[in-house]
DNA sequence: GCAAATGTCGCCGTTTGA
DNA sequence: CGGATCAAACGGCGACAT
């Protein structure tokens, strides 16, 4: 039988705030929001923060501290909204830099002790256990340790014999937990819970499983498989029925490339797609410069270049197109990109545009092998 | 009036090439 | 030559995740 580990951090961003900022310790504090003030410092070293009743625009919140959270504010919710549950918060502006370094610390610290390692993003990890000698609480203990001493952050694990398991118990005991679980433990800790802990079950299966009278995780193991099937389709109705068991067979991926690359933008207005042309173009051009860069930076060349819209009713389009030649120019980016924005009808304010790079293949320096142009037209 | 940014994956209908 | 068929690629889109 497998030991896999999942491990997430506690509260990760404001965590490392606090890193920052130790007087905010113990207070409700929010990340999240766009283009607000950092922290001012006076002349005697005193701090001034942002509260979140000063804010203004159309943000969400990223993470907050358990305080917060004590007061109703959660990640995804709009700022404006959580400013009327808390407007006393402290309010801080997301500074991924940072975030990116801790996150590479408590990485190279959990290898130290265990090196099969799968990155799920910047703030959670699954680690194969299953060959590595010692007790699993032991080898927690000694990873929990290990990511303290290198960041001074906490972090809760969950050890199961699957990924699907051990990302539920990671989230039983936070924070600072530490959760095992076998087997048998499956009817006593995970039946009872909402189906909506199983990750893939996200609002619409939740929502969908709910009209069928099925809310917890033992609903949904005691469901009729031809119900499931004949609502959910062969692939995801097995699919569910194994995870309400506990059965999830996925290895621990150690390597993996990207395979798209994109950036996006919501404005502070929604913007007109004709008279607020100029201002939209610019923007546009920006996006695929971005996008350029990125690609160029980490080495890639991409085949398909996609668009995203978001309407002021928030419906969302995207339109992909991919090229004889897989590119990381700008030039040939935002060429490509006009032409997908070409087949969106544009009867409506736009909140959001963004740029994406899909296909990608490594960018290969091959100067040398260039092949005259001529040759293509002699006949 | 409120709802970010970035990324992955699966499904499906259509197109294309053999 | 026309038709049947099949796989791969493409494009759209929804769902989900952090």
């Amino acid at each position: 039988m497998r030991r896999i580990a999942h491990l997430d951090m506690d509260a990760f961003y404001a965590s490392v705030e606090l890193l920052r900022y130790p007087e905010l310790r113990g207070q409700a504090v929010v990340i999240g929001g766009r283009r607000q003030h950092q922290p001012v410092t006076d002349a005697d070293g005193s701090r001034q923060f942002s509260r979140l009743r000063d804010y203004v625009g159309r943000g969400v919140v990223t993470t907050s501290t358990y305080e917060a959270r004590a007061l109703g504010v959660f990640s995804g919710m709009g700022v404006m909204k959580s400013a009327q549950l808390a407007p006393d918060a402290i309010l801080l502006p997301a500074d991924f830099t940072a975030y990116r370094h801790y996150s590479r610390l408590f990485k190279a610290a959990v290898a130290t002790v265990a090196p099969c390692i799968e990155d799920r993003g910047i703030d959670e990890i699954y680690i194969d256990l299953s060959n590595l000698d010692g007790e699993s609480v032991a080898l927690a203990r000694q990873i929990k340790a290990a990511v303290r001493d290198a960041t001074g952050l906490g972090c809760s694990i969950g050890i199961s014999p699957n990924k699907l398991l051990s990302k539920i118990c990671s989230d039983l005991e936070k924070p600072d937990g530490l959760t095992l679980l076998d087997v048998d433990d499956i009817e006593t800790r995970i039946w009872p819970l909402p189906v909506r802990k199983i990750n893939g079950i996200g609002p619409r299966a939740t929502e969908k499983l709910a009209t069928l009278g099925i809310a917890t995780i033992a609903d949904l193991a005691a469901a009729d498989p031809v119900l499931l099937q004949a609502h959910f389709g062969p692939s995801l109705a097995s699919w569910l029925h194994a995870a309400a068991h506990g059965i999830d067979q996925r290895p621990v991926v150690t390597h993996s490339e990207p395979r798209s690359i994109s950036r996006e933008t919501t404005f502070e207005r929604d913007l007109h797609p004709r008279r607020d042309r100029s201002v939209l173009s610019e923007i546009f051009t920006e996006l695929c410069t971005r996008v350029a860069d990125d690609l160029r930076r980490k080495g890639y060349l991409s085949r398909t270049i996609g668009i995203k819209l978001r309407f002021e009713d928030f419906r969302t389009v995207t339109r992909d197109l991919s090229l004889p030649v897989a590119t990381a120019d700008a030039i040939a980016i935002r060429r490509a990109a006009t032409d997908c924005l070409r087949r969106v009808p544009l009867n409506q304010r736009l909140r959001l545009l963004g740029v994406r790079a899909g296909s990608l293949a490594p960018t290969r320096d091959e100067t040398a092998t260039e092949i005259p142009l001529q040759t293509e037209l002699r006949l």
